[in-house]
RNA sequence: GGAGGGAUGACCGAGUGGACGAUGGUGACGGUCUUGAAAACCGUUGUGGCUCUCAGGCCACCGAGGGUUCGAAUCCCUCUCCCUCCGCCA
């Protein structure tokens, strides 16, 4: 959500901000036609409110009966006209709103300007991907010969898109959790949160992927409850309508949850493989900060997801989303790929954004900066530290040898029993 | 699932139609006193909106949303959440 009072004041930079992500800048136009309605009418309502709240605070102290009820009768009245004012005020209000709820936020000065996913700058780049002195093969077939995962049963079980992984698969998806939560918790400083995988319509509008995203998003109609396409909604929500004392900034959180998404908009694409699943694991990061700091939270969290990519040995590109590509709730977006050889492609494993205060106002999460200070609103990050499938596509694709086996990361070793390699002479 | 009780400011808690944006207490902050601290005493201690050069003015907010009324924290309706007891259960 965009501030009302930044867009009366600056519409031009506001309009530029949209044509820069593709959009219509006419939005904005509506959403200052809206915004006049409605102080227009506020400040008749609030007028004719005030006078009745003059009034009747005589009539309590009128003795002459006639006198009295005149003046009721008067502002019965104006009490009439009152209501039918505010039932014109809501109807402009709620139409704002839901206006308003479609604009996206503003792409920071840095951002370059660009229409599509082609203009992404590549920032900065790790590693040389591994030489093979065979042809190495994608996860799909690698997977199911070494009985790690399994997509007929997957399949069966829910439908296309899922999966079963078992044995060592299960245990190096676990693997790979649990220590990406024990380097961020241990090193990096995060406080460990398990939220909700469910969580209210609400939480979804204030997390931004409501209204705009509904088609993608599962939900019970029984009980109106929305499964987390990612745990950023949950994290959102943690301290929404909450005022926040200096002190507590920054706030640093980290959480495992499993991601749920339809995949409407992805219809036919990355059906192979575990690449794009409905349902898929994630951990991520989640930082909250003052509106000064945000853009330094920004660059540490991409370090910070870098760091598990490098002691993984996998080659990472990290690329910086241009205007056209940023996600609707992002002023600023990362996006970290590493190489899978196997199936020939970067793939995403992290994208880290700074929503600025977008969230922030949807969610009315502020602080204030010292006692007595008024309240401002808090900038939110969010940042994958990392996305389970693509990662195990990538060490599995990485480490496989030419017999099939593929050899366990040594920085998961502690974390997986033991177990070197999987497949081959140690098969379990 | 059944029965009952509740939601008021940072926290506790009073308030059942008119001077209530809200008694009182706790905490926090400032001050007096003190060598210093404590105690005691005095004072301060909300959020948002509209208007506005400033000073200020006005409006709204007592879980949320409607309604009744000249006037609602207070009465009515709907919803949400919490608690207690019983039942069921990983």
């Amino acid at each position: 959500m965009l501030d009302i009072a930044f867009i009366r004041e600056r519409p031009e930079q506001v309009k530029e901000g949209l044509i820069n992500r593709g959009d219509s800048p006419n939005i904005v136009d509506e959403v200052l036609t809206l915004d006049g309605h409605r102080r227009a009418l506020l400040q008749q309502v609030e007028a004719l409110r005030a006078e009745r709240n003059r009034v009747s605070k005589e009539i309590s102290r009128m003795r002459d009966k006639t006198e009295r009820e005149e003046r009721i009768a008067a502002m019965r009245l104006v009490g009439k006209r009152i209501g039918e004012l505010e039932t014109r005020l809501r109807q402009v209000e709620s139409d704002l709103r839901q206006v308003m709820a479609f604009l996206p936020a503003l792409p920071h000065e840095s951002v370059p300007v660009g229409p599509d996913e082609t203009h992404n700058v590549v920032v900065r780049q790790w590693g040389e991907p591994r030489e093979f002195d065979f042809e190495p093969i994608p996860h799909w077939d690698l997977g199911p010969e070494l009985d790690i995962l399994d997509f007929e049963r997957g399949v069966k079980l829910s439908g296309s898109r899922f999966y079963v992984l078992k044995k060592e698969g299960a245990r190096l998806q676990r693997a790979l959790i649990s220590w990406m939560l024990d380097v961020h918790t241990r090193e990096h400083g995060y406080t460990e949160i398990y939220p909700p995988f469910v969580v209210k319509k609400e939480c979804m509008w204030t997390a931004g992927e409501l209204p705009k995203f509904a088609e993608n998003i599962y939900h019970d109609v029984e009980d109106d409850i929305w499964l987390v396409p990612t745990a950023e909604v949950p994290l959102t929500n943690l301290h929404r309508d909450e005022i926040l004392s200096g002190d507590d900034l920054p706030l640093h959180y980290v959480a495992y949850t499993a991601c749920f998404r339809r995949e409407k908009m992805s219809a036919g694409r990355d059906v192979r493989g575990i690449k794009r699943g409905h349902q898929f694991d994630k951990v991520e990061m989640y930082r909250i900060t003052t509106p000064e700091t945000s853009y330094q939270a920004l660059e540490e969290m991409v370090e910070e997801a870098l760091d598990l990519c490098r002691r993984l040995g996998l080659p990472y590109r990290v690329l910086e989303l241009c205007t056209g590509d940023l996600g609707f709730h992002s002023s600023k977006t990362y996006d970290i790929e590493v190489w899978a050889p196997g199936c020939g492609e970067w793939l995403e494993v992290s994208s880290l954004s700074n929503c600025e205060s977008f969230q922030a106002r949807r969610a009315n999460i502020r602080y204030r900066p010292e006692r007595g200070a008024k309240p401002r609103f808090v900038h939110t990050l969010n940042g994958s530290g990392l996305a389970l499938p693509r990662i195990m596509i990538a060490v599995l694709e990485t480490y496989q040898q030419a017999d099939g086996s593929v050899i366990v990361p040594e920085v998961l070793r502690p974390w997986m029993g033991g177990i070197e390699v999987i497949g081959g002479d140690q098969a379990a």
